[in-house]
DNA sequence: CCCGAATGAGACAGTGGTGTTTCATTCGGG
DNA sequence: CCCGAATGAAACACCACTGTCTCATTCGGG
């Protein structure tokens, strides 16, 4: 029960501050369905409610990287279903990652972890002909990242249809936008 | 004279809030050399500031666009061009988006201006035979301001060398990530 | 050199959010 | 039904930032 309660919260939080970065402490509380005061007794502060979100987002993501299965099959698939798995979370990382570039606060150890786990799929890519050499593999994770954000943007504000959010950010960072002859 | 001391604030500015988009008027004003009652001379408040630094990167980035002819010849080379001549303007750029992000304050009407050139050139594109048209020339601008961001954002910290910057956004965008055997 | 304009330094009140506390009320298991 | 735990509402001090003002100092053109 507080664990459920402590997962709505979250929950809340994260749907709120996906749309409102900037909300106060008694906005994400009222978006959650409680009192602010109830708010501070879950979460210390604003920090401790971020670096908490921080940890979904991160626990979400990286249940994506493990149900993608990254380390097996064609690359470009497993890109494609990382992706496919990652939208639900698409939002959250949007604010996370905006939220790291805003304070340059030491960043959770956990990206560490995803990060290398998202550029070794890339690795894998290169190495077996997938992908092309030119690129790092750092630029590849970067732009992951950067597209799936940019694209959970382009959605709440209405350019792109929700439904094409995992098409257009796959098809674009694997494919890129130049039309091709052969396929 | 005032014209100079303005550019040169507004420059130190968009240089500082780059980096930390949350600076207070009192950093800025340091950040300009000056003091923070003469920075309250210049712009009326942080919020005059801030739409000034938008005039500057709405203007820089047309200037971008003017310099790209983006009208002419092939369309990837436009974009290619583009990219490359946006570059100084990127980190302004990659602060304002965030900006725009966090407050859903009516954005600058010059956005849709430059918003439709670069739509255009992608439909451009499109009509003409070189940009595949499963992706709506809308996910595609969304996508170049993205990447533009995210690779700005790669380069000061350090995660990709400052001078890869231009071919690593334009590469991705026009090509993707995959390997091709044909070229 | 001189005078007006611009600047820097500091004081000041106002503001919005934060974190804490108190107290009355509600809830739910025993 | 009862009692302890959890909650909501309100009040409070606090903090950082903002925007404004004053005044002494500096700067630069005439």
């Amino acid at each position: 029960m507080t664990r459920l309660d402590r997962q709505h919260v979250l929950n809340a939080a994260a749907s709120l501050l996906t749309r409102k970065a900037t909300a106060s402490m008694d906005e994400i509380a009222r978006a959650a369905g409680i009192s602010r005061a109830t708010l501070h007794r879950h979460f210390a502060g604003r920090d401790a409610l971020v670096r908490a979100l921080e940890d979904l987002g991160i626990e979400q993501f990286e249940r994506a990287l493990d149900e993608a299965r990254t380390e097996e099959g064609d690359a470009a698939e497993a890109v494609r279903r990382l992706i496919a798995l990652s939208e639900p979370v698409a939002g959250i990382l949007a604010f996370l990652f905006t939220e790291n570039q805003l304070y340059e606060n030491g960043c959770n150890e956990g990206w560490n972890r995803l990060d290398t786990r998202v550029q070794r799929l890339f690795t894998r890519g290169q190495e077996e002909g997938a992908f092309r050499l030119d690129l790092s593999a750092a630029w590849l994770t970067e732009a992951l990242y950067g597209l799936i954000g940019t694209g959970a943007w382009a959605v709440h504000d209405g350019r792109v249809a929700a439904k094409d959010h995992t098409r257009m950010v796959s098809e674009l960072l694997l494919g890129g936008a130049r039309r091709r002859m052969e396929r």
